[in-house]
DNA sequence: TCTGGGGTCCTAGGACCC
DNA sequence: TCTGGGGTCCTAGGACCC
């Protein structure tokens, strides 16, 4: 029997930022960009359980949140602070399994098919992991358990926080049925949207609508959407995951159509991403540009090298190409970014020299 | 009214090759 | 003048996730 678990921690950089200053604790607590007494730019990445009893939550502009709660405590985020913490977090969370894969800064998937003989068992196993995470890293954790990894990930979020929810593939089809089609993964507003024109709001009436009705209406999404509502689901859980991208982007603090503030940020943001690329040793083919102009109309652009490179001034250079037809248009712009892609690890082959 | 930053995956069209 | 089909690579945009 497959049991996979999926583990989520709550509100993590709240978390991890309470631990870390005790003294907030029991306050609001807002991590994301700086409010600047209301005038600021950017939103919220997470708050902690007391902030949303004011209506805060993740995504949501930071001005909003302030307005909401201006004697919240704001914090700007330490990614390092996070993501140490991450790394001790995994090592317990592995100790528990041989299988599992980390999906985000926070979240993991774990098959303990190996490690317990039924359900009742896992969340015996669960409550085991939650002790030694509160103990070691005195941080609370909610935990899903299913027969896949769709079950097990929806599962998690149902007993938030420090919660634990045992779907047992029996109990799969009563556990979803109610639920609404956003819950699961891949279906977001604009999904859900077009859903709700069909008269599909929740799982059950998506599950009962034809397979063929969603096929003609989304193409093969329509079938894994069919397929997710009747519960099915990936159990595939392995850490393999190879680097696609890297990117940097900012906003500017305030709309421009200055050409050297733009490229000088431009450069600024390839220099970042170009360090990235040589600590991880990779060569890059692909150099895309983003530029977001203030009515927030976003654009991307790309070019490609025949071979790959590590080359910052081929980054720099593409981006002078790249950027030129944008520096001309009459609106100003809000955000920049350059992303490299199209990786190889191995050093391209010498160009001959004739 | 306002909407960050890090990503992934999918689609669709065009260029090009055989 | 009209004309195929398969494959690959590149580019742009959109949807989604944390």
């Amino acid at each position: 029997m497959v049991i996979i678990m999926h583990i989520d921690m709550d509100c993590f950089f709240a978390a991890v930022e309470e631990k870390h200053n005790p003294e907030i604790k029991g306050k609001p607590v807002v991590i994301g960009a700086d409010p600047k007494n209301g005038a600021g730019r950017g939103v919220a990445a997470t708050c902690n359980y007391k902030a949303r009893e004011f209506g805060i939550h993740s995504a949501m502009s930071i001005t909003q949140a302030y307005k909401r709660c201006p004697t919240a405590v704001f914090l700007q985020p330490n990614f390092k602070r996070y993501s140490s913490t991450s790394q001790r977090l995994m090592k317990i969370f592995k100790s528990f399994a041989e299988k599992t894969q980390q999906v985000s800064i926070d979240e993991l998937y774990l098959d303990i098919s190996n490690k317990v003989q039924n359900y009742q068992e896992a969340k015996n196993y669960a409550n085991r992991i939650k002790k030694v995470v509160k103990k070691k890293e005195q941080l609370n954790c909610s935990i899903g358990i299913g027969p896949n990894k769709l079950i097990a990930k929806i599962a998690s979020d149902m007993n938030k926080p420090d919660g634990i929810t045992v779907v047992p593939p029996e109990e799969v089809h009563n556990f979803l049925s109610p639920l609404p089609v956003r819950k699961l993964i891949g279906i977001g507003p604009k999904t859900e949207q077009k859903l709700a024109t069909l008269n599909i709001r929740t799982i059950e009436q998506l599950r009962r609508c034809s397979k063929q009705t969603l096929l003609n209406r989304f193409g093969v999404w329509g079938g894994y959407m069919h397929n997710m509502a009747l519960g099915k689901g990936s159990t595939a859980v392995s850490n393999y995951l190879k680097r696609k991208s890297i990117g940097k982007q900012r906003t500017f603090d305030e709309d421009t159509k200055n050409s050297e503030d733009i490229v000088q940020l431009l450069y600024t943001l390839a220099e970042m991403v170009h360090a990235k690329l040589t600590e991880r040793k990779f060569y890059f083919k692909t150099v895309t540009i983003v530029v977001r102009f203030a009515d927030f109309d976003t654009r991307t652009s790309a070019s490609s090298t025949h071979i790959a490179t590590n080359n910052i001034n081929v980054i720099k250079e593409s981006i002078n190409k790249l950027i030129h037809p944008y520096l001309h248009d009459q609106r100003k712009m809000r955000l920049v970014g350059v992303r490299l892609s199209n990786f190889t690890q191995k050093q391209p082959e010498q160009m001959l020299l004739c």
